[in-house]
DNA sequence: GGGAATATTCCC
DNA sequence: GGGAATATTCCC
């Protein structure tokens, strides 16, 4: 909706009778000329800007996006050798209504670009809560693995031990049975005197133990 | 090294006689007064700068550091009311040597804070990383306590089996005495036929495979 | 041509 | 006072 200042006055200078000598709209009405650089600059800048440098007025024609338009006979003799033509899509001869349309260009950065602005500290301190969780993880994936290897070792060590305690077991039913052929076929307990029991019945308790725990890991571990 | 123009232009001009009138030099020489602000604007600084805005002057004074002194007798009626004082611990008379040292400030961004561009992707790329080693460090702390429960209930269940295997062993001594006594007392073995071995040194088997795993857990957790 | 520093303006 | 947009300068 406003349109800037160097627009304006660019516009109403190119529009402006008085100076054609100096700058003026191309026959086409689609670009302007400006002739005499020594002159324009010296004469027609500082009715208008803040200066008379022909450099700081191209530099704000490029800021605005406005492009050079560059003759068909570039190193040969032209009929005008101290002239320069520039275009831009929304700057045509009596239409102002188009000017509202150019902008400036955005200078701070690179386009496609964000500015993150954060102060020095708070940038270490967050990298250093990064390189935190990147050694605490380390820890974990570490810890994870020899926990893993204890825990696959101890299985090793159950099923061995459950395994022993099965063969021991079947031991003791053979030395009672054992034990009891004897007593069957020759009657040799007569007369002996036992001081306690024997407590043979130890399977039954193995089993109630074993439910405490899962037959199998549920746990699965994947390399990070 | 280079003095900004707008510096030496500022010292210059506290300088010059012919304008103490509107602006000179305080009796201390450590800061000075600007008389008229209305003459001052109109005739003195368009012999500067670009310009006959005291407001754009006093802008830049701040963007150098400058700062303003404040009369004792603030809102009584003194003697000079158009007069305005500023004051720069490097801008003294008679010292253009000390002008080199007054800097401009910043403008872009908060003071202390240094800019960090990236592309909007980068950006999302990195906090998407940020966020999956969260995730992959919750998944672990979650593996580590459940295989650290597991393994905990492994080592029970070890023990547990360890001591039941012991309590079997000494029953199977138990049995054999016994039989022993009753060979060796009744000689009932005698005529007896054996299949086959009954295989009771298990013993020496399982103190062989406790070995292979340590007898306490290296393993410490910290909660992440 | 355009990046970047400084200058001027505009606005809160 | 100072943030921020535009203007001017300086420099590659």
């Amino acid at each position: 909706m406003t349109v800037p200042a160097f627009i304006t006055k660019l516009w109403t200078l190119v529009e402006d009778f008085s100076t054609d000598e100096l700058i003026a709209w191309d026959s086409t009405g689609l670009s302007f000329h400006v002739l005499d650089q020594g002159r324009f600059a010296k004469d027609v800048l500082p009715l208008y800007f803040k200066h008379n440098n022909i450099a700081s007025f191209i530099r704000q024609l490029n800021m605005y996006g406005f492009r050079k338009i560059l003759n068909i006979e570039q190193g040969s003799l032209k009929s005008e050798r101290d002239d320069m033509e520039f275009a831009h899509q929304f700057f045509q001869r009596d239409r102002e209504d188009l000017l509202e349309f150019i902008k400036r260009k955005v200078s701070h950065g690179k386009a496609g670009e964000v500015d993150v602005k954060v102060r020095p500290d708070t940038f270490h301190t967050v990298l250093n809560e990064v390189h935190d969780v990147q050694d605490k993880q380390d820890q974990l994936t570490t810890s994870l693995s020899s926990l893993k290897c204890e825990n696959e070792a101890l299985w090793r060590e159950v099923a061995s031990l459950r395994q022993k305690h099965h063969k021991q077991q079947q031991i003791v039913n053979k030395l009672i049975q054992f034990l009891v052929s004897l007593v069957g076929s020759k009657h040799a307990m007569a007369g002996m005197k036992r001081k306690r029991p024997l407590m043979l019945n130890d399977a039954s308790q193995l089993e109630t133990s074993q439910a405490k725990i899962p037959k199998t890991s549920e746990f699965t571990f994947d390399q990070v």
